[in-house]
DNA sequence: AAGTGGTCTAGACCACTCC
DNA sequence: GAGTGGTCTAGACCACTTG
């Protein structure tokens, strides 16, 4: 036995999925290891990794399907909106909190504020067509922007809201990227399977005059998403 | 039972592994089970989570060991080389082939050439600190830069040989991330655990005239890189 | 109620490292 | 040889979706 078993059953069942075509319903997990000639375990694992890379999608009660292809969005200080609609996909969101937090050191720093400043935290769920894709985090200064609550449309675009009715202007800012697995909490917002390889964004934007804008923390799915970013030497 | 036990059992683990020190050793799966009152498949999926987190490092025969931080690596046109020693790191390259292909329909479209033109492909094992982080695949159209067999010091900095001795000027690339799980080759080239998570990365660049460069398709180890993007509206 | 994927147990054997 | 992590089995029960 060179390879584990579970790789070995994952190329076969790649050969199969790529017969069947996207969207195609796979067997069930125990038809298909009796077939295989594995225990479930085994056939999971390897049905497991190609749902984290994205080939296979499995809906509990439902069955295993075969998957579209992922999402591919730009790494730049542009609207997710604007982003989304560009390459042909739905936008849309959904608030799951909106509150006021004191500032601790880390935040404190990103936003240029006194630790325990007031700070708005926005927490939304980002969909495209109608599929939850991501988790974003953002917090701005109320000392900033004071008038956030009042003017934010909580589905509308924070971009378009910031640069039309809050004259903010974006100059730079900088994103760090690291793959994570996702909690119970956060696998459950995104109605992925638990314990699946994630993206996990920290981004630090800052206007043209290099005044902090916005602290954001967002954990994108791993096995619908990836990332463009455009690069210069 | 609100979280799933395995999920229960990390978080208890996290806690353990920040009172140990960074390179501690953790008890042994079994032990830990047991002192847990969870089944070893349980503990195992705890500490797998962990390790592709990057906070627990596992080596067959020896233990689990509380992991050092990750690198963090700039999205960008610039030299390996250069950017690791400007993080105080140290940079090393292993050749694992470098040889002629075909150029196929996308590494055509990539690099400017014929399909089935002569194609250099160079795969090297990137090391930081004395350990395997990365696996380079980059192309090269061999009608661009026939000398490049006799040019370029196997050990040395591709980008240097091309901007010092080949007289190229970066101009843009493009780079799209996503995740994907190591093969099994994959993970043994990179000393990994086998299906971790792993960032994959597809790159095109071109010099400053916008004639192509290089393709490339790098596959770096989720739990212990990060990457580095600066953003523009 | 039946069938699906999701979690978990107990136990086995293998591969590797160190003594 | 002893002890470690890595793979795999057989079987159980749970949670969810659809008829």
């Amino acid at each position: 036995m060179d390879v584990p078993l579970h790789f070995a059953v994952k190329t076969r069942l790649v050969d199969l999925l790529e017969r069947l075509g996207e969207g195609a319903a796979l067997p069930p997990e125990r038809t298909l290891a009796a077939e295989f000639g594995v225990s479930r375990w085994t056939m999971r694992q390897a049905i497991r990794e190609l749902v984290a890379d994205g080939r296979l999608r499995a809906r509990q009660g439902q069955g295993t399907f075969v998957a579209t292809p992922k999402l591919i969005q730009p790494l730049a200080l542009v609207s997710y909106t604007e982003a989304l609609r560009a390459q042909g996909h739905e936008p849309a969101r959904e608030v799951v909190a909106f509150e006021e937090v004191d500032a601790d050191a880390e935040l404190a720093d990103g936003l240029g504020v006194a630790v325990g400043a007031p700070v708005h935290r926005l927490e939304r769920v980002l969909f495209a067509d109608g599929q939850p894709i991501g988790l974003e985090i953002t917090y701005l200064a109320v000392e900033r922007f004071p008038t956030l609550r009042a003017v934010l449309r909580p589905t509308g675009s924070l971009y378009r809201c910031l640069t039309d009715e809050l004259g903010v202007r974006f100059g730079e800012g900088e994103e760090v990227v690291e793959t994570v697995i996702a909690s119970p909490r956060e696998a459950e917002l995104l109605q992925a399977t638990q314990s699946m390889p994630m993206f996990l964004l920290h981004r630090r934007s800052r206007d043209v005059d290099g005044r902090p804008i916005e602290v954001v923390r967002s954990l994108y799915r791993g096995d619908r998403v990836a990332f463009r970013a455009t690069l210069r030497p």
